[in-house]
RNA sequence: GCCGCGGUAGUAUAGCCCGGCCAAGUAUGCGGGCCUUUCGAGCCCGUGACCCGGGUUCAAAUCCCGGCCGCGGCACCA
């Protein structure tokens, strides 16, 4: 067959068997899972997208669809992908000054970097510009109802007195809000919209507003300015300024598309093409902001925001999640509008396939109950194991667990794994020998050395155990998360865990990956955290 | 309540625009087997879905209408 040339490799393989072929295509097919094409690509000289967080806390992964979406489809037409920082409202939505820092790294980790970064609190003339602009082309007024006045207006579908006013009117006024003449809600710049709009909502929407900033101080430009763009305005008019022509968002959204479309009308913009996106979930972890910041403040402190129990970026990487997993399911769950809940069985597998040969792998054992095993033969061979880490990773190296020179040899095993011993009388002990069950008394098991012939073992199938030897271990605690629990579980594993460096991860046989937190290196005790089976 | 967007196996997704090649593909899960000094990985076999009802058509997951369900929106938040 392979005397043959690829060429007549290929003509052969077409004629005797063209679903082979086929089976192939598809293969490939699904490894690339392209995304599906931009709408108006030819539109635009370039393609420019941008995520557009807001500051004001760390992202999690229901932030990571626009963004990692946005930033492929940019890479995929070899355009431009822009970050930029929505944090124009110092009120409600306080920037988090360690929040621009924190998503920028969490940006990074997903693997996603960008030519372009820009913070609107430190544009704030350019969008005092484009509303002199808009107020003086009609669009926009200056309004000085009280809130409920005018919404009262708004629901008989008339027109606030304000309205009418003339553009050089509105810009006085304008100014005078910029002199810091009107107190908080005594003046707002409103959008001229359809007043018969079904949707109240979408009425003469605010533009501008005063927030005073001597009472919110602003984290970066503190009581510098007093008014304020509202989201519509800000992305609206920085979408037009930056040049973005695809915009991916959530589908919370789609009303904010139809009122910055009013703007770009009265401007003679064209808006870029908007594809909305729906909402992820992850089972098992809280992933609403508001609903992470309730817990963080009720905590006391005591909860950070990497907390497992998260869906923040920070929380996934804590918990060894690698972020080619989470940019897979993202790519899976693809561009649409439909809302998707990712099950932690779908990450876990993900990610054990992607970490798997490169993990290292020690035997612990939780509910530890003392074997003492009679008959071990007294030669180094018996008493000192060379184990490598991985059975078929060599690169991974191996450790050497001693067993000492007494005449017993004491090993943990796990309660669970006792069971088989009492049943079935004998186990093996992985790597190690068969033993077979010879008493029990209260606090330990007695058993008789019965060979290293992993063949026995098989034939006889006995079952097969990791364990760890009295004379040497360390306490493990794991965290493992469970419901929107915590559970520390306390065992004893190999001392030769503390080879291993604090972030590494390592998997504990039949029990699951973990990730290794804390070392204690004096106290003989370990901390990690349990990523998956 | 009103408006918008959706509904393919337990979960996620392909197919829907351009009806037949779809008694619906893939991944994960689950069951079984092989392999393996793990209950992991790998390989093989199996399991399981077009929301409901009408209509159009020779033919509907795909087009049309109605219903149901889910999500989102209805701020001087983003």
């Amino acid at each position: 067959m392979n005397a043959l040339t690829l060429e007549e490799q290929h003509k052969l393989v077409r004629e005797k068997f063209p679903e082979l072929l086929e089976e192939v295509r598809q293969l490939k097919h699904r490894e690339e899972k392209a995304l599906p094409p931009l709408p108006n690509v030819s539109k635009y000289r370039v393609v420019r997208t941008r995520f557009a967080p807001n500051p004001d806390f760390y992202i999690h992964l229901g932030n990571a669809r626009p963004a990692l979406l946005s930033y492929e489809y940019a890479r995929e037409y070899r355009g431009a992908f822009i970050l930029r920082f929505e944090d124009t409202d110092p009120r409600i939505k306080k920037p988090l000054p360690e929040a621009y820092r924190a998503i920028r790294e969490d940006l990074k980790w997903l693997g996603i970097s960008w030519s372009e970064e820009y913070v609107q609190s430190m544009r704030m003339e350019l969008y005092y510009g484009i509303a002199r602009e808009l107020i003086s082309r009609g669009g926009a007024y200056v309004d000085l109802c009280k809130r409920d006045e005018f919404r009262k207006f708004k629901l008989e579908r008339r027109a606030c007195p304000h309205r009418s006013q003339s553009p050089s009117e509105a810009l006085e006024l304008f100014d005078r809000m910029l002199s810091n003449y009107y107190g908080e809600g005594e003046a707002v710049v409103r959008v001229k919209t359809d007043l018969t709009s079904e949707d109240p909502s979408l009425i003469d929407w605010v533009a501008l507003r005063v927030i005073d900033t001597s009472k919110y101080p602003h984290p970066l430009t503190g009581d510098r300015y007093v008014v304020w763009p509202t989201y519509n305005f800000a992305a609206g008019v920085d979408d037009k300024l930056m040049e973005v022509t695809h915009i991916l968002r959530g589908k919370e959204h789609a009303l904010n598309t139809v009122k910055q479309l009013y703007v770009y009308r009265a401007l003679g913009w064209e808006y870029p093409e908007v594809i909305n996106l729906g909402r992820l979930k992850l089972e098992g972890v809280i992933l609403s902001k508001s609903r992470i910041k309730e817990v963080l403040k009720s905590s006391g402190g005591a909860i950070e925001v990497d907390d497992p129990r998260f869906g923040t970026l920070r929380s996934l990487r804590r918990r060894g999640i690698s972020p080619e997993v989470i940019r897979e399911i993202i790519m899976e769950v693809g561009v649409k509008g439909t809302d998707a809940t990712i099950s932690w069985e779908n990450i876990a597998s993900l990610n054990r396939k992607r970490i798997d040969l490169s993990t290292p792998r020690v035997m612990a054992v939780f509910n530890p109950v003392r074997v003492v095993v009679r008959g071990v033969p007294k030669e180094s061979s018996y008493r000192s194991l060379k184990l490598g880490y991985h059975p078929s990773n060599a690169s991974l190296g191996f450790r050497v667990v001693n067993l000492g020179a007494s005449d017993d040899v004491e090993v943990f095993i796990s309660r669970e794994d006792l069971d088989y011993l009492l049943k079935d009388g004998s186990i093996r002990l992985m790597e190690f020998c068969n033993i077979a069950l010879e008493g029990r008394s209260r606090d330990h098991v007695e058993a008789r050395y019965a060979g290293t012939d992993l063949e026995v073992a098989r034939r006889e199938g006995f079952k097969i155990v990791q364990w760890v030897p009295v004379s040497g271990y360390t306490v493990i605690e794991l965290v493992k998360p469970e419901n929107l629990k915590l559970r520390v579980l306390r065992g004893v594993v190999e001392e030769s865990i503390m080879e291993f460096g604090v972030g590494r991860v390592l998997q504990l046989v039949r029990v699951g990956f973990i990730k290794l937190e804390r070392l204690y290196k004096e106290k003989g005790r370990v901390r990690a955290i349990y990523i998956h089976d």
